[in-house]
DNA sequence: ACTGGCTCCTGAGGGC
DNA sequence: TGCCCTCAGGAGCCAG
């Protein structure tokens, strides 16, 4: 699943193929994503695309009639450079035809992902308005993180998950983060205390770099591939790792459904 | 203002 | 080998 390294690295990926090129066609395959495709994408045709940006795990591509195209992958969806030619896979619901002879295509099995065309400012969108600051800028400080669990009955999990706190931090990485900080998953956000959340927060932004650092390398290749995640396994302290011990101390992880979401620790290592 | 639960969807993986 | 069942998961939305 794209978690912000995998989006990052995609950003990446893509806007040398598509920064300062024309859009020549549009084909939409399926309309039906979490929301349906605008239907107003057609008027991208002969536009010109600026540049891709990224707030959170949304893909911003700026086009030159000041609107934008915003993506985002959802859990299982992918961006690739192909030949127009190719053979369009089964998933594969929008391409994105450009000017310098290649097509960008949105692949999304399980259709969580979105694609629209937003006018005016994009930040002022309801789905970006309301986001907390990216985990790796300087908007986000242990102050900041201080204050978003001061008071907080529910699991500090929980509310490093929630982006109107902070953006970015995943279901895998939420587990990996507290493991570095060695801080039980569970825990009242308002019972964690200050040098743990420093702890935290240096452990959330340090999981984060290193994954994107990961991606950029492994992924690689993705142009030509779909994509698929797999890269970070071997990293991984305890997510995925239920019963098998622990990377550290030898325990056997422990594992629970929180907040409707697998969670991972480790009994020793981390304490309420 | 918080909090917890539900929802969308398909493929992977386990059990038999 | 194949079928059926369960589960995973980002994030908006809603109800309490």
């Amino acid at each position: 699943m794209p978690e912000l390294p995998e989006v990052e690295t995609t950003r990446r990926g893509i806007e040398p193929h598509v920064a300062g090129v024309k859009i020549k066609e549009l084909i939409v395959r399926r309309r039906d994503l979490r929301q349906p495709v605008s239907r107003d994408i057609m008027k991208l045709v002969g536009c010109c695309i600026l540049g891709v940006s990224r707030r959170s795990k949304y893909l911003l591509l700026s086009i030159d009639d000041g609107s934008t195209l915003l993506i985002h992958l959802g859990m299982s969806g992918s961006l690739r450079v192909s030949d127009p030619a190719e053979e369009w896979k089964k998933h594969d619901h929008v391409g994105i035809t450009l000017a310098s002879g290649k097509q960008l295509r949105f692949h999304d099995p399980r259709r969580f992902g979105l694609v629209l065309r937003l006018k005016g400012d994009p930040m002022e969108h309801p789905l970006l308005k309301n986001l907390g600051p990216e985990p790796l800028e300087r908007g986000f400080t242990v102050g900041h993180l201080e204050t978003v669990c001061a008071g907080r009955a529910s699991a500090i999990k929980v509310v490093i998950m929630d982006a109107k706190q902070v953006v970015g931090v995943g279901n895998i990485y939420a587990s990996e983060a507290l493991f570095h900080a060695g801080i039980l998953p569970q825990t009242p956000a308002a019972q964690v205390s200050k040098s743990q959340v420093g702890k935290l927060f240096a452990s959330i932004r340090k999981v984060l770099a290193a994954s994107i650092k990961e991606g950029g390398t492994t992924l690689r290749d993705f142009l030509n591939s779909d994509g698929q995640p797999g890269y970070f396994k071997q990293r991984l302290f305890v997510y995925g790792r239920k019963g098998e011990p622990c990377r550290k101390c030898g325990t056997s992880i422990c594992h629970e459904v929180l907040g409707q979401r697998a969670t991972y620790w480790c009994p020793k290592c981390q304490k309420s």
